[in-house]
DNA sequence: CCCGTATTCCGCCAAG
DNA sequence: GACTTGGCGGAATACG
C-alpha cells in the first residue's frame, strides 16, 4: 500500500528550510498564501497546478517553480493526484549577505517555471538530495555546505534560463482563460467588477467560472479581488499620504466603512494602524 | 447546465 | 473632520 510521506522540514535558522513530500491521495487544497522567502518547488514526479503571480501553470515532472518573496500563490492537483516534490524556502539575505555582491546570478524575476533538460534534472536532483542529506546529517560545516549547494542550484537555474529564456507554455485553454481573468482583475481592481460581468466578457457561464476559478487558483473569485484590492491599498497607505477615503475609492471600494471592514479582515490592522507601521516615505 | 438554498458581500446609515 | 465599528437588507456568489 502506497502511503504519503511527509519528510521532516529541516531549518537553518529562520532563513532556509527544505522538505521532501510525496502524496498519493487527493490532499485538501491548501489556502493561497505568501511569505517573505523565495520558494523553489521541484517536482520529482507527477503533476501540479500552480497559481503564481496571477497565472495558472501546470508544473510537470522535472520542472521547477520559482515563487518570489511575498507573492500570493497556491497549488492544486491536476487529474493526476500523485506527486513527489522537494520544497526549498530561503530569505533573500540568505544568498546575498547584507546586499553585498556574491557573484551569484540574480534570481529570475519574470520566469516562474524552469524547464530542465534531462541532464539538468539529474543535476538539480543531485543538488537537492545533497541538501537534504546535509541537513539530515548535520555534520560540521553543514550550513556552509547547504549554502554552496543552493548557490550551485541557482547558477543552474540561471544557465537554463539563459539558454532557453522562453519555456514552451502549452496552456490548457481553461488555465489560459482563468489567467486572463486574473490578469484583468489585477489591472482593473479600481472599477466595480462582478463575476457575472467577467463571465460575459470572457464567454463562460457564471457558475462555471465561479467553480473553475476556485479550483485553479485556490481563491474564490470575490476573495481574490479582495486580496488584490487590499494589497494595492497597502501599497498606497505605505507609499503615499493620501487620505484613507481616497485610497478606498482608488482601490475599488465605494464605501469606507466597507473598506475598513475588508482591510482589517485581510490584514488584521485598520488602515491607519497599517500606515503607521509600514510608512515608507519620511513624514514631512 | 440548471436549480434551490446557504452564505457572503457591499452600499448604506448611525454612532463612538 | 477623519477614521473606525457595527447592524441591516437586498444582491451577488458559493455549494450541493
Amino acid at each position: 500500500m502506497k502511503t504519503d510521506i511527509t519528510g521532516p522540514k529541516y531549518w537553518i535558522g529562520e532563513r532556509f528550510s527544505i522538505q521532501h513530500i510525496r502524496r498519493f491521495g487527493k490532499s485538501s487544497m491548501p489556502r493561497p498564501h505568501s511569505h517573505p522567502t523565495y520558494e523553489l518547488y521541484y517536482l520529482l514526479s507527477g503533476e501540479r497546478i500552480y497559481f503564481v503571480d496571477g497565472h495558472v501553470y501546470t508544473a510537470r515532472q522535472g520542472q521547477l517553480v520559482i515563487i518570489p518573496p511575498n507573492e500570493l500563490h497556491s497549488t492544486a492537483s491536476s487529474e493526476k493526484a500523485e506527486f513527489e516534490r522537494i520544497l526549498v524556502n530561503f530569505l533573500p539575505e540568505y544568498i546575498c549577505e547584507g546586499g553585498a555582491s556574491t557573484g551569484l546570478p540574480p534570481i529570475p524575476g519574470t520566469c516562474r517555471i524552469i524547464d530542465f533538460s534531462l541532464k539538468e534534472q539529474a543535476d538539480a536532483e543531485r543538488l537537492l538530495s545533497r541538501m537534504l542529506e546535509e541537513c539530515k546529517a548535520g555534520a560540521a560545516y553543514y550550513e556552509t555546505s547547504v549554502r554552496l549547494l543552493l548557490s550551485e542550484l541557482l547558477i543552474l537555474l540561471e544557465r537554463c534560463r539563459l539558454f532557453n529564456p522562453e519555456p514552451p507554455r502549452s496552456l490548457h485553454p481553461t488555465h489560459a482563460k482563468v489567467s486572463e481573468i486574473a490578469a484583468f482583475l489585477r489591472l482593473h481592481y479600481s472599477e466595480p467588477l462582478t463575476l457575472e460581468q467577467m463571465s460575459r466578457q470572457f464567454y463562460i457561464s457564471t457558475s462555471h467560472l465561479c467553480r473553475i476559478f476556485y479550483r485553479l487558483t485556490g481563491f474564490h473569485f470575490r476573495e481574490y479581488l479582495q486580496e488584490v484590492r487590499v494589497r494595492e491599498a497597502q501599497k498606497r497607505l505605505a507609499g503615499t499620504r493620501d487620505k484613507v477615503q481616497a485610497i478606498a475609492e482608488q482601490t475599488g471600494f465605494e464605501h469606507i466603512s466597507h473598506f475598513n471592514k475588508t482591510f482589517k479582515k485581510v490584514t488584521g490592522l485598520t488602515p491607519l494602524q497599517y500606515r503607521k507601521q509600514n510608512r515608507s516615505r519620511p513624514s514631512p
